[in-house]
DNA sequence: AGGAAATATATCGTGTGCGATATAATTTAG
DNA sequence: CTAAATTATATCGCACACGATATATTTCCT
């Protein structure tokens, strides 16, 4: 017979290692992030866009599950960094043009480093971190699904 | 051949995904939590003190991986709402003493719902769950071995 | 015993994340 | 064709997390 308070203790929770981890590997990426002048949000930020070298705020909100109240300000100090610029959508005035700048795209590879360096921090076996990577997307589809 | 920035492509990350699970279900976590007047991390902290009564500040923060810069504005807070009391430690008189209150422990019994309400929005086989768990704690293992 | 090192907690400043709300531009419906 | 609804971004207030540092107490070493 289990007791009604059995849910309820800490290590049988789900979402505390995965705060704690997502915390610990925060944590980890600081001192080389500290290197690109970047926090660990303007990294993935600068990921979005060295992919894509433009986009609105909107699609990136949606490629980082962040909001405005998030992406504003963020940007703002990516601007004052020189790593990227801010225009109006000339089609759409709502919307604004998000791009690198010179400096922002050399910045890219000055950052090729630090997948490799993070991953090794991590040690999992590449089977464990396949698993583990399909099994968070099945949750985050889910939100998607639901319209968070 | 591989492209020299694969490595930095948002899809090819791990940690990007678990800040996105972590942060997602955090949100989820709140209306339920908003109920018992608690934020998610006031109450992982009430949570060691179900089970638990009494503790120190340090013990805490081993417990939940955070440090006296985050613990002690959220203690306060706790003190605030009434859910505990800190008492200096009468043996030791740099360490505190965090305990329940009456009202805080009467919270116990109005938490018990969350975690199965917090389950039915995660939406994860029992076994991807166990293995998603174990492997998180392997990670937070690894963190401790390193005496982060 | 007494000064130095270690320990426990507190404080400071910065940068997120979030719900709620505001504002401005565009689209839609009657 | 214009008023209402929708959309894109911005702002506000609150509560973390974090590294760095400060303070007070205890322990350790000789």
């Amino acid at each position: 017979m289990e007791n009604k308070y059995e849910g309820l203790k800490l290590r049988n929770q789900l979402c505390f290692p995965l705060y704690s981890v997502s915390n610990l590997i925060i944590r980890r990426y600081k001192p080389l992030l500290d290197k690109l002048n970047l926090t660990y949000t303007q990294y993935i930020t600068m990921m979005v866009l060295w992919e894509r070298e433009s986009i609105s705020e909107k699609e990136l909100s949606s490629a980082l599950f962040l909001k405005s109240n998030t992406l504003t300000p963020l940007l703002r100090k990516l601007v004052n960094k020189g790593y990227i610029h801010i225009d109006k959508n000339i089609y759409d005035e709502r919307s604004i043009v998000i791009s690198l700048t010179e400096r922002g795209r050399q910045l890219k590879d000055e950052a090729v480093c630090v997948p490799a360096s993070m991953a090794s921090a991590i040690n999992l076996s590449a089977e464990e971190a396949v698993y583990l990577y399909n099994i968070l997307y099945k949750i985050l589809e889910v939100k998607s699904r639901k319209k968070y």
